[in-house]
DNA sequence: AATGCGTGCAACCGCGGCAAA
DNA sequence: CTTTGCCGCGGTTGCACGCAT
């Protein structure tokens, strides 16, 4: 079922914004703030819908905008969080400050994409291009790090088994298969280490197969992937290492 | 100088998540 | 429980610009 237009689009202004409305929707979040952006056309005598104006604001003029060129570490770290979280570009965003979502989206785009593919690497994968595909239906998400990165990434592996004894890719891609026969779900030592069980580590915290119960929900300061309110905290990671 | 092509980036679109009604 | 509406996200589009021919 379709869901109604966010705004009245016959009565808004597509496209490039004009300087006027640029002041305009500063001024207006300056004095009023974000928020209720479905309103703020209209209050800042904006002939734009809610939406235009948010991104306009997020994406451009936002005061804590770094803009200008990426580094080589903002480079390298895009590159390691895209391998870790794959195309969710807010949370990458979230660890360079000063970088929009959509800032990051456009440069893996058009900069890093073929940087990597240059290297001989897959941007999606993050394997060697001619590395052979693994024959394993998989929730991917977003791809793998390869050795290298797992141990500068602080990912390094113990190997509990011989298979891993190469430890091969450290791989986030989750196979689906039916549940392998722990009576409850594959808890990791979560609570005396402060970490997350199966079900909260997949952002499932209120799942009732949640075996965490570090309190209702707890707000938990945690999240997937270590993740601070949504933002990955890479710092975090490097921490739980073994 | 004119034209075509490729690139980069701002902005739009559609959808999912979530909360309120 | 269902419906409705807003917010935010990721994918895509389209335009402006620079460079090559």
């Amino acid at each position: 079922m379709g869901r109604s237009p966010c705004c009245e689009k016959a009565h808004t202004n597509k496209g490039a914004w004009t300087k006027e409305e640029d002041d305009r929707l500063i001024a207006h979040i300056q004095a009023h703030g974000e928020g209720c952006w479905r309103s703020l056309p209209k209050a800042a005598g904006l002939l734009r819908c809610g939406k235009s104006c948010r991104l306009r604001w997020i994406n451009y003029l936002r005061p804590d905008l770094k803009r200008g060129n990426f580094t080589d570490e903002e480079d390298e770290l895009i590159i390691k969080l895209h391998s870790l979280l794959g195309n969710k570009w807010s949370l990458i965003a979230g660890r360079l400050p000063g970088r929009t979502d959509n800032e990051i989206k456009n440069y893996w785009n058009t900069h890093i994409r073929r940087k990597l593919l240059s290297r001989g690497i897959d941007p999606l994968t993050h394997r060697p291009i001619n590395e052979p595909a693994v024959d394993v239906a998989t929730v991917s998400f977003g791809g793998v790090l390869k050795k290298e990165e797992v141990m500068s990434s602080g990912f390094g592996c113990k190997s509990r088994n011989p298979d891993e004894e190469n430890c091969p890719d450290l791989n986030l891609e989750l196979r689906i298969s039916p549940p392998h026969h722990h009576p409850s779900p594959p808890v990791v030592d979560s609570r005396e280490r402060g970490m997350l069980c199966f079900y909260c580590s997949l952002g499932l915290e209120k799942s009732k197969e949640c075996s965490c119960s570090s309190g209702s929900g707890n707000g938990s300061s945690d999240d997937f992937l270590g993740m601070k309110n949504g933002v990955l905290d890479y710092r975090n990671l490097e921490m739980k290492r073994d």
